[in-house]
DNA sequence: ATTTACTTGACTAAAATAGTCGGTCTTTGC
DNA sequence: GCAAAGACCGACTATTTTAGTCAAGTAAAT
C-alpha cells in the first residue's frame, strides 16, 4: 500500500476545485500557486483525473478545469484510485496467492485493513471537506497569502 | 505513509514466533523456510525488532529468537513501527507545517486517517491473530508443506 | 492571428525497497 | 578444545517508484 504526495496532491487539487470552481473553470496555474504544487506535476495528475472522468477541461483563454460531478458525489477514495495509488494493503493485490498459491499467514489482516481504510476514505466527499472548520481556516490563510503577492 | 513488504514480513515473522515459539527459541532459518522470506532480509528486520525490545535472542546452536513479552501484549502497530514504517499519512509527519509554516488544505484529513489506521492496528494483538480461523488454516497448510520437503 | 491553456510523451535525479554478500562473535555438544 | 549452528554486523547493489522537468504539440477564444 502506498499513500504518498501523489495521492495527497490529487485530493488537495480536487478540493481546491471544489472550493473555487463555483463560477467558471480554474486553471492549473491558479491551483499550482495556491497549493504550492509544481505546475508540470499537476498536469500529469489531471491527465489521470480526466481519464477517470472526475474533472472536465475547458480549453482556450479563461479555460481550466472543473469538477465533472457534484462535490457531494465525489469521494476521496476514488480520487486516490484515479492517480494509481492503490489503497490495497495486501501483497497479492487481494488475489490471495501470496504464498505458493495460497494465502500467506497475514493475508486476512491486510485484507481487513484495506477494507477499513477504503470504508473510511470513501465515506468522505469533497463537499464534506469543504464544510470542515479546519479547511475553511486554511482557505482564509491562502486568500491572504495570495493578496500579498 | 507506506505499508510494504517490510512491515508485512515483520508482522508475519512475529506471528510465526507466536505460533511456534512455545517451547524454545526459533531460528531465523525456520521462519525463512516456513514463511518464504529471505534469511538475510530477516536478519535485518530482527535487528530492529530486537532494538525495539519486541524479541530476545539466544545465541549458539539450538538458539534463535523468542517474543520478549506475551503475545497478548504485543500489537501489530508497534511491530510495523519497529521496522521503521511510519503509519502516519500526513506529509509533514504530523508536524502541521505542510504549507509554508501552516497546515495544508488536507492535513486534517490525513491526520484523521492516520489515527484511524493506528487505532485499528494497535487493537490487534499477536494472540488475537493466533486464534483466528483463517490463520490456523494457513498454519496447517504450512505444516503439510514442511513435511513434504 | 495570437494568445492562453490544455495535452502528450520522453526524460531524469533522487530516494526507498528489497534484497545480497562476506565476515565476526557466541554458545553448545561432541 | 574445536567444530558447527546460529545470531550479529556492515557494506554494497539492482530495481522500482516518486516527483518532477522539458519540449513540442493541439484546441479554442478573443
Amino acid at each position: 500500500m502506498r499513500l504518498t504526495t501523489r495521492g495527497r496532491y490529487a485530493v488537495t487539487a480536487m478540493l481546491d476545485l471544489a472550493l473555487h470552481g463555483a463560477d467558471g473553470p480554474i486553471s492549473l496555474a491558479d491551483i499550482s500557486q495556491r497549493q504550492e504544487i509544481s505546475l508540470s506535476y499537476l498536469e500529469q495528475l489531471f491527465a489521470k483525473l480526466r481519464q477517470n472522468e472526475l474533472v472536465t477541461s475547458v480549453r482556450g483563454p479563461g479555460g481550466g478545469y472543473r469538477l465533472a460531478r457534484s462535490g457531494e458525489s465525489i469521494n476521496v477514495a476514488e480520487i486516490i484510485d484515479a492517480v494509481n495509488e492503490s489503497i490495497d494493503a495486501t501483497s497479492c493485490s487481494g488475489k490471495g496467492n501470496c504464498q505458493s498459491g495460497g494465502v500467506c499467514l497475514t493475508h486476512h489482516l491486510w485484507d481487513d485493513l484495506s477494507q477499513q481504510i477504503h470504508r473510511f476514505l470513501s465515506g468522505i466527499s469533497l463537499d464534506s471537506l469543504v464544510h470542515q472548520q479546519e479547511v475553511r481556516l486554511v482557505v482564509l490563510r491562502q486568500a491572504e497569502e495570495s493578496e500579498m503577492s
